[in-house]
DNA sequence: TTGTAAGCGTTATCAT
DNA sequence: ATGATAACGCTTACAA
């Protein structure tokens, strides 16, 4: 650090111009006049020095960071990577850098973390963490931040949005148990805090119900994380109700592979015995033994909307939240077999 | 955004005192006489009007922006979310925020990422992506940038890194397949512009010839990047000489998620037939089928002494560049096992 | 103990 | 078509 950067009196000086005429030919706003002959002379001189804006004084002037804060629950998670990775693709485009901040799934952290966005002047926010009622955000809406969430929405709170379409997705996966077989379905269900674990488990009966399948309590279980060693929990509990079942529906990949130590421990082995579907088709669903039948969701394009909502309401006034959801789609792989 | 933020001024004007005042209370110099009187005045004012220092007129002023940038090869390698982590801990704790580039494996997005760090004014760079010739870097350390290297490291460059010991790692994973009776050992081995694929290469090997066991080159086989693909396909060239073998060392975790790809295909299984060794113990390592026997690295912590020292580098004149090294450890899984 | 003022590098509103 | 200048919000000598 510490290297002089050349400024705007430097190229200013070069060319024998005043500084503000550098800004206004570096600038090229519309309807400026400026001479083609001294324009050129200042952007020649401004390359071979090398001048780059200096982005303090810049975000100073115009009151803008060109930064955006992204928050996830868990980078670990490897659903998240391909999400980022298009955000911040589509960031970059526009000029526009990412914060990226890691949660850890506690709420305490999603305040410290939220708190130093702000400090940071963040133009925005990208959120992977909303909680189905959530005055986290509810307070930076109030507040006038520009709030997009990816993946989980609020409820009650009008809010930009990229989700997908959960009841399809599960329905999808159910359909597909049931085209092979499987009556007795069980439900590994997610947090009923977060969106996405009460939507799939609220089309999970659905979908058995419009099956004439009244679904059996004892066949589901609540997990309070998205995460193997709950799903592996979940499953468990469910095996020792001692309620036969020859297949599961999982609320995540995450939750299916501990879905799949939990079969193994009951000295079963899936698909033979019991079936097992996910959601997400995070990186890897298809490395694990067996392969894992899950839903795909198209987790770089909708980081990329996401990034481009953000940008739309940073740039734009605010009109209504955009709501974006996009298509899951059932993949086929091994951990699905006919019932045994 | 755009929510008028309290400044120094605001905070002044309702205490009846001098911005500067309040600055000085704010900051707390050492041996500012300031009555304590006015400084509580101050700082309860401040915290009434939720004052926030501006980080642009802050960071123009002194010149530092308190982030770092920090790029990684592959977010969506596993082995990465921690080491992010561990890096966003240690500089949270002290202020700072992470910009974090996803340079997808190729040597232009990495000059195009660094180009915008260097634009932010980054106060320091973390690297994962060093080559072992890396002009890039180079240039970097010339301009005076503060970089550390995490993971990987460059040679004839003298620059601050975190590594660990990739021979000892190396010989860990080598002894224990001899032990279990292995003699016909294969190497999956890295790229070779990399550090770390070619340190292990290098150490395997060494290791094979302390042991009188002149490595057969056709037991070796290059992959070009550090996938599962490469992996795959670099053991189906090894299976494709014919040459006998009954263990792989792969020169990582994902190289060995190929390597089982490549035994399933020749109608083998792990460990029966072929055992394999990764390395880094990646999340998830312990989730395929079977669980990875590998090396592990403590890859938090790496992270957090990479932040540490891009930390004192940035904070003291720099003096040598420090070097650290972690230790590996074995850790034994279920895909090696006693020869066939 | 506190106030004054310069300056960090920009952009934008005046003039000229 | 271009130059001068005031801000943006802060830190920090230097005065008082």
């Amino acid at each position: 650090m510490a290297r002089a950067r050349t400024t705007l009196r430097d190229v200013a000086q070069k060319c024998g111009v005043h500084l503000s005429t550098v800004s206004r030919v570096l600038n090229r706003k519309e309807g400026y006049a400026i001479s083609e002959e001294v324009a050129d002379k200042i952007r020649k001189a401004a390359a071979e020095l090398g001048y780059k804006t200096n982005p303090f004084a810049y975000s100073l002037r115009v009151n803008r960071s060109f930064t955006v804060g992204v928050l996830v629950p868990d980078l670990s998670n490897p659903v998240f990577p391909p999400i980022i990775r298009g955000i911040e693709h589509r960031l970059a485009h526009s000029g526009y850098t990412a914060f990226l901040g890691d949660t850890d799934n506690k709420v305490e952290e999603e305040h410290r973390i939220i708190e130093r966005m702000k400090g940071r002047q963040t133009d925005g926010l990208i959120l992977a963490t909303a909680h189905r009622s959530d005055d986290l955000i509810k307070t930076c809406i109030a507040e006038g931040y520009h709030v997009v969430l990816i993946n989980r929405s609020v409820e009650d709170t009008a809010v930009a949005s990229v989700i997908n379409d959960d009841a399809a997705g599960i329905e999808m996966a159910v359909r597909h148990l049931l085209e092979l077989g499987h009556r007795q379905i069980a439900h590994v269900a997610g947090p009923q805090e977060i969106s996405t674990g009460y939507q799939r488990y609220l089309a999970f009966l659905d979908v058995m119900r419009k099956q004439g399948l009244e679904p059996d309590e004892e066949l589901v279980a609540f997990c309070h994380a998205y995460s193997e060693d709950e799903g592996k929990l979940a499953l468990t509990r469910i095996f020792e109700s001692g309620k036969r079942f020859t297949a599961v529906v999982a609320a995540n990949d995450l939750l299916a592979l501990g879905c799949y130590d939990a079969i193994e421990q009951q000295g079963l082995t899936c698909p033979d015995d019991i079936s097992v579907t996910g959601y997400n088709d995070m990186p890897f669903a298809n490395k694990f033994k067996p392969p894992l039948t899950t839903i795909h969701i198209p987790l770089y394009q909708m980081g990329e909307r996401a990034a481009e909502a953000v940008l739309t309401m940073i740039q734009g006034p605010l009109s209504q939240p955009q709501k974006i959801t996009v298509h899951p789609e059932l993949v086929l792989r091994g951990s699905t077999g006919p019932r045994g």
